[in-house]
DNA sequence: CTGGGGACGGGGCCC
DNA sequence: CGGGCCCCGTCCCCA
């Protein structure tokens, strides 16, 4: 015999103890802060603490502490508070950072569920295509959080929830968040205050301008770039993630500062939105709901979203990098990794395959004209002058260790005597570094 | 310190 | 609607 309230019970036992420090045997410190709470339970909610304690399972008696810097502390106070609760308390405006910290933490229902959220927002606005949410608006209590909850019922909390599938919710049915659709329209207002957006220091953004479209600030040059570097550094896709949080919240600070409206309280967010041409002909326009960009096709608006989203479904099978974009994939794999350019790397003069030759270092690839080979001294396939990868030291000599590298490569690397082929693989973020099995036909 | 170039991200728009 | 191309802006590295 089941007794359904037994699991209730049992979270809100923990949620309480972890409330009154009791039994807590692992301290979460973000940016700062110091979140307590229970070994086991962040071990069965999360893979990233699945991983980090178990590999520190032995000393058991020691208060484990984990440290992160890629989110903030309200944004890991939601996602603990769902870990406890059951209730996920999201709003446009944490939404994203709150996607991000789950797919950090390896949380994939709080990802799936973010996921839907942004694209009930899309579908809302889609339905309601001339529906203004300027009446909707006006509702008591505009910038509620909309909870996402577990069938538990929700006892104590006053506001309005909703119910989440909770089990297999790894494959979220989006029919079952029809209800939460119909609260999103009337309820889910997407709007980011300067207050929330301006509490992490950032990069003062007096040196942005404004993007050439529509005035619109895209905040990439600062945050983007960071990522980009971050990404350089680690390979990691969490810091694009995590990069695409500031980048947001950048806009969002630089539209504070700019007292620029984005309308989220009387307009419809995520879309279709009326626009009159110079020939007063009605126009669609596509509103992202997370800045002010307005775009002609629903197709470009989803393209636009990775950029809020994070989302890079191509990974680069050479580098692991990942792109936004296949066609962005395909330019930096010719480019870096096929020598794609015929253009000499050391006298920028074209070169074809008789009037010079492809030198690969790593799994980079350029082209070098005999000329300049001979210069360099190279007698076979020379290495380069890749900051990343080049010897730091006696500079002079760098071809001769290139060379040399590149002898002792032959034997332990040949598969990089064969070009690389691009197979470009469409991967889903749920699972960051796992590689999808769709593959998609080889390009080349 | 500075300017040039490479790499990359993102928008517009055509096919 | 997806794929692809072109263009532009930004950052970073390096000479």
């Amino acid at each position: 015999m089941e007794i359904s309230s037994h699991q209730v019970h049992l979270l809100e036992q923990l949620n309480e103890q972890r409330k009154q420090d009791l039994f807590c045997d692992c301290s979460i410190l973000v940016e700062g802060k110091v979140f307590k709470a229970h070994r086991n339970v962040l071990f069965a909610s999360s893979g990233y603490f699945k991983m980090l304690l178990s590999q520190s399972s032995k000393e058991t008696t020691q208060p484990t502490t984990a440290t992160f810097e890629v989110f903030s502390p309200e944004t890991f106070m939601v996602i603990l508070d769902f870990v406890y609760s059951g209730i996920l308390s999201l709003t446009g405006q944490n939404v994203i950072e709150v996607m991000s910290a789950a797919s950090y933490l390896q949380m994939t229902d709080i990802l799936n569920v973010c996921k839907t959220f942004i694209k009930s927002s899309l579908d809302i606005n889609e339905k309601d295509h001339y529906l203004s949410l300027s009446a909707k608006s006006t509702n008591s209590e505009p910038t509620h959080p909309s909870l996402y909850r577990s069938r538990r019922k929700a006892k104590s909390n006053p506001r309005r929830s909703c119910s989440v599938p909770e089990e297999k919710t790894n494959t979220v049915n989006e029919n079952s968040w029809s209800g939460y659709n119909s609260y999103l329209s009337s309820q889910v207002i997407l709007q980011r205050t300067e207050t929330q957006l301006s509490k992490r220091g950032r990069k003062q953004s007096t040196t942005r301008k404004r993007r050439k479209h529509l005035g619109l600030s895209q905040g990439r040059d600062c945050a983007q770039h960071k990522s980009h570097k971050a990404e350089r550094a680690s390979g990691d896709c969490s810091t694009s993630e995590s990069s695409h949080i500031s980048r947001v919240r950048e806009e969002a600070k630089f539209d504070a500062e700019n007292n620029v409206d984005h309308g989220y309280n009387h307009e419809s967010e995520a879309v279709p939105k009326r626009d009159l041409d110079s020939g007063d002909l009605p126009r669609m326009r596509f509103k992202c709901p997370f800045c002010t960009h307005t775009v002609k096709r629903r197709a470009d608006l989803k393209r636009h979203l990775r950029c809020h989203t994070g989302e890079r479904p191509y990974p680069c099978d050479a580098c692991g990098k990942r792109f936004t974009r296949l066609e962005h994939l395909r330019n930096h794999f010719q480019t870096i990794h096929q020598a794609g350019k015929l253009i000499c790397r050391k006298c920028k003069r074209h070169v074809t395959d008789l009037t010079g030759c492809v030198v690969q270092q790593g799994t980079r690839r350029y082209r070098l004209c005999h000329k300049c080979l001979a210069e360099a001294n190279f007698d076979s396939i020379p290495d380069d002058l890749d900051a990343e990868h080049s010897p730091t030291s006696s500079t002079g000599n760098k071809c001769s260790k290139w060379a040399l590298e590149e002898e002792q490569k032959s034997d332990e690397e040949t598969m990089e005597e064969e070009p690389y082929n691009l197979v470009v693989r469409h991967v889903n973020n749920d699972i960051p570094d796992e590689a999808d099995e769709k593959v998609k036909p080889n390009l080349r």
